[in-house]
DNA sequence: CTGAAAGCGCTTACAG
DNA sequence: CTGAAAGCGCTTACAG
């Protein structure tokens, strides 16, 4: 015999009734008065658990106010965070839940500390917090978790602590993907022009692409490799060292488009034709890599689906549930446009 | 003899006395039903604004936690959305407000009607509402200031409603800056390839254009005005066909920058070469505009600046202040960069 | 469209 | 400590 009573509102007087106390004592064991007998405080708190009662103001926040997730991004200035957040609004929308953002520019993690954030977001009865690239260290996410806030990073620049959900791309297995394609072309000075040294996905890149190059038994030319930053103005700077070298490489693979987007327009200014002259490869397949001109080959991460499934976890663990494997990564895909082509006979 | 009547708690019941009406009157007001009569209606409102009356709800939430301000983009797949977004997050971030972000999408404005949305925003405490390119109309927007919330719009599609508060940009100014420029660079078979046609800022600039060539006595072809919209294929699709024409115009004024780089795309394919063969200006500055090649010369509208401006007009409603003027237009200012020329001399 | 009356759910003041 | 009674502030149902 199913339990199907006529489910009637969830008041006070009720949780009174059950527990066999006055009202009164009830609001008293709410708002924590302390002339409560510790038995019968017990007792209330028993039942207020076990039914589930929700005072007026939560039950309102509930019903009108919709779950809010709260996404901090360290800055909202490339095409890469804004399909990630893409993913997260559209996601979000089916989900009914609304999105906080917070943009923490580069001094890092805004005003407050990780402890009155984690404060700030359970207070105010929110389900969780997603934040993509950075603005948190590793110690801070533990607080968060610590506090019981479902938090999920995308692509951090650091591996975060072990009890912290990631979500990010196959970032080797895209590096070794990229280079593969221009060795199959019949390059073999190819140069890796990367992102900031320490950030984790870069390694990842820099790591693919030198497996597929030992995998190929073709020696790296350690001039080839230029660290840097996620930024065209990096691409620029990089181009202009390559060319400087007496042994030009046939080809780049740029660790994202926004560097592959400097090369490109640096490569126009020194008269250097793409992909006749130079083969490029860029890693994210942003809209811009489809736009320019030749349109650039790259390896598309799927960063509408990373926002999506960062919100999906965030939605699990509010329900409790326990999710496979902390560390989540969607696959890559090398897509070929333009910018590659085989290599010229080698003067 | 000052006012210090030992002030006690503001009550509905207090507001009703003020008003002259009934605490059940005023419920219906607070909560937005429609048996009220209008006369009615705006008496309490004014009370309860000059008041500042707020339901235990909102009293309790002003405890805890930080004001929130909701912000709708009918999309944020382009560079204006971006930045118009950045200006407001940057300003709530010095003001200590949140930002919740909402994307609608083409379909329109969500599953939520306007009275809902707007009984949400009041109901949680928000501080107000800022809409950025269409997604309401008219008439939702006159619900919002109906039911008292705050509410800005940034480049209408449509004129708002008189008391609803718009910003925007010199937009007419800034055609006529862009097509100046091009007269003055000896062009006169100037076309104009547009965005969507009844969009305000769209018809703006076209009459900018109009209103520079009349004022130069150049006769504008017809053929030369391509309405469509604010895309990159426009600009390809616009470009083809103007290279159709018999008489193929010198000079392409794009109403905007993704316009432009569509043309720029499409010129080079077409061995089309700008500024040589063709000059370009497009409307935005966005970036993209700078990191082209060549650069573009673009109008450029301080998309920050009316972000920031949005937010500020919401706090001072919400403050109670009156504006000077419910419609805000930041100056435009054209920068010169490699896409245009001086006119070569006509076949 | 308006408001007197009844109602709701929680809290307060206080007698026991 | 407890709870009957009174109170508070808002809302609902409905007569006019």
């Amino acid at each position: 015999m199913p339990d199907v009573e006529p489910k009637r509102k969830l008041t006070l007087a009720a949780v009174a009734r059950e527990a066999g106390v006055s009202a009164p004592t009830v609001s008293k064991v709410i708002n924590g008065r302390d002339d409560v007998a510790e038995e019968t405080r017990s007792k209330v708190m028993g039942v207020l658990a076990r039914t589930g009662y929700k005072s007026p103001l939560q039950q309102r926040r509930n019903l009108t106010g919709r779950q809010v997730v709260e996404v901090v991004f360290d800055s909202l200035n490339t095409a890469y965070a804004i399909e990630v957040l893409n993913g997260i609004l559209e996601s979000a929308g089916e989900s009914e839940i609304e999105v906080l953002l917070n943009v923490t520019g580069k001094q890092g993690t805004s005003r407050l500390s990780a402890e009155q954030r984690a404060a700030r977001i359970i207070d105010e009865g929110r389900c969780g917090m997603i934040v993509v690239t950075s603005a948190f260290s590793g110690a801070q996410l533990g607080a968060f978790r610590r506090r019981g806030v479902p938090a999920v990073v995308i692509d951090p620049f650091n591996p975060p602590p072990a009890e912290v959900v990631s979500v990010g791309a196959t970032n080797w297995a895209g590096g070794k993907e990229a280079t593969s394609h221009l060795l199959e072309l019949g390059h073999r000075r190819i140069a890796y022009l990367g992102g900031p040294d320490g950030v984790e996905c870069n390694q990842a890149r820099l790591h693919g692409y030198l497996a597929a190059m030992r995998a190929n038994g073709v020696t790296v030319d350690s001039r080839y490799i230029i660290q840097g930053s996620f930024s065209s103005e990096h691409g620029v700077e990089g181009l202009k060292t390559l060319l400087r070298l007496q042994q030009r490489p046939t080809a780049i693979f740029a660790a994202n488009d926004s560097i592959a987007l400097g090369v490109l327009a640096e490569a126009r200014r020194q008269g250097v034709r793409v992909p006749e002259d130079l083969s490029l490869v860029g890693f994210d397949g942003t809209s811009q890599a489809e736009e320019s001109v030749p349109a650039l080959t790259s390896v598309a991460q799927p960063l509408q689906e990373m926002g999506r499934a960062a919100l999906r976890f965030i939605l699990s663990q509010t329900r409790g549930e326990l999710l496979d494997s902390p560390r989540v990564e969607l696959a890559t895909h090398l897509v070929i446009r333009e910018s590659t082509a085989p290599v010229q006979a080698v003067p």
